[in-house]
DNA sequence: TCCATAGTTAATCAAACGATAAATAACTTG
DNA sequence: CAAGTTATTTATCGTTTGATTAACTATGGA
């Protein structure tokens, strides 16, 4: 086995050492990061990295100061705009039956983000403790939830929430249902098993079964507020 | 700051060094173990493992040829026996109405498996990629979801699955209500964020707002199979 | 053709980390 | 209480890992 020339490296032609303008080379490393700590987590180590990228371990301390700081450009490219701002307008939009809307938002919303890299990093994210979790799901709640609730208190026929604000209870429903479709991604991503190959058709199901028992829910919720609201406890 | 004594470690009296029965020695390291892995992941280290046990690094070592062997137990202990066999009966018992049963298994379910430890090394696991996970949620489906399908055909007066095999459509239905339910649990344990504190509350509601629409899904889903199936599309 | 600089090679440091061997002290037994 | 067993500690080994440095190489734009 001891060969007369030392073996070069091995990974990638020694000639190819191409040299990238520090815009293309950044941008390779942070793609590369995405793909590699979506992986393995982030303890997953600088010289592996490099050794997938086909460069040097010293190289990617030209570029960022420290793993850490590479890891903070990760959560900032995978994290960032990834909220459409047309998803807020398109949740509310009354010319359109809710079932319309929500089987759409989901449909895009799943694209955008049922992906390996997505879920599992930010996965990782959430059981390192970081904060941008909360700080994610803050908008879903806010962008999302809350707004669901709105249009679901008017299917039902009841208060609108600035009349009767909602509840704690309301919202979880609401979460129900996008625990169920985020589910999904877990199940793919993290656990390795199959999912829906009709997305589109399972996304319509979920909605549509949803928005048919949730505004009996609901009423059953505010007794008192349901129209033509049996006084008290009426059976089923 | 240079004191004539050498410090001795610092955590628990030195003279405090009890000696347990090797029973209960790893008894306490495997619950040490599955607290301090679920906090902070398999890559913790032993040293650190040790410290919080109050014990010496090396004394793991007696107890565990490896530290992938204590992980190993940790699997075991965390996951094994978790599927109580009266939820099996509990599902398919027709003297009680599928609310009921539902409602009460997800009772008792997220009872059994709502806590930190459970909720994140399952986590970790299926993030590492061990095998643990596909074979507890084969479980999940063939003892839970599969059985509430059937019973869901039942409900909405469709052939049993004896006639008309389940479709994957079907099933997914049911993963939507089992993630919703799980999602609680990672929201909780994961994503630092509040849940219901009215749990069984909330498990009704979400089981009833499922039940009320699922059986129309169904039915739509089987034009042909529905009881007075109008022949082809039938407007809402 | 020149030369600024992207990139490599190679070596190394200090801290972290899994694991082991030898020494020590707590408990048991006769 | 003496003797033996073994639970636990002390000290350490070998490797990994994030990070740094110095010297060298070769790409590609002006």
């Amino acid at each position: 086995m001891k060969a007369g020339t030392e073996q070069t490296g091995d990974n990638t032609d020694h000639q190819g050492r191409r040299r990238l303008t520090p815009a293309e080379r950044e941008k390779q490393i942070v793609d590369g990061a995405i793909r590699f700590f979506a992986e393995v987590g982030f303890e997953g180590q600088t010289r592996e990295l490099a050794k997938r990228l086909g460069i040097t371990q010293p190289l990617l301390y030209r570029y960022f100061p420290s793993k850490d700081s590479l890891i903070e450009r990760v959560y900032l490219e995978v994290f960032v705009k990834r909220w459409q701002p047309g998803w807020d307008v398109l949740i509310v939009d009354r010319s359109r039956s809710l079932h319309d809307r929500l089987t759409q938002f989901y449909r895009e919303y799943t694209r955008a983000i049922f992906n390996y890299e997505w879920v599992r990093i930010f996965m990782f994210a959430g059981l390192k403790g970081v904060n941008i979790n909360e700080r994610y799901l803050g908008i879903v709640r806010e962008k999302l939830l809350r707004p669901v609730c709105t249009e679901l208190r008017e299917m039902a026929g009841l208060p609108s929430p600035e009349v009767v604000p909602l509840t704690e209870e309301e919202l979880e429903l609401a979460w129900d249902l996008h625990g169920g479709m985020y589910y999904m991604g877990i199940r793919q991503w993290i656990y390795h098993l199959s999912v829906p190959d009709d997305l589109d058709g399972h996304i319509d199901r979920v909605v549509g079964t949803f928005l048919r028992g949730a505004p009996e829910t609901l009423r059953e919720h505010f007794p008192s507020l349901a129209p033509n609201a049996p006084s008290s406890s009426g059976a089923n």
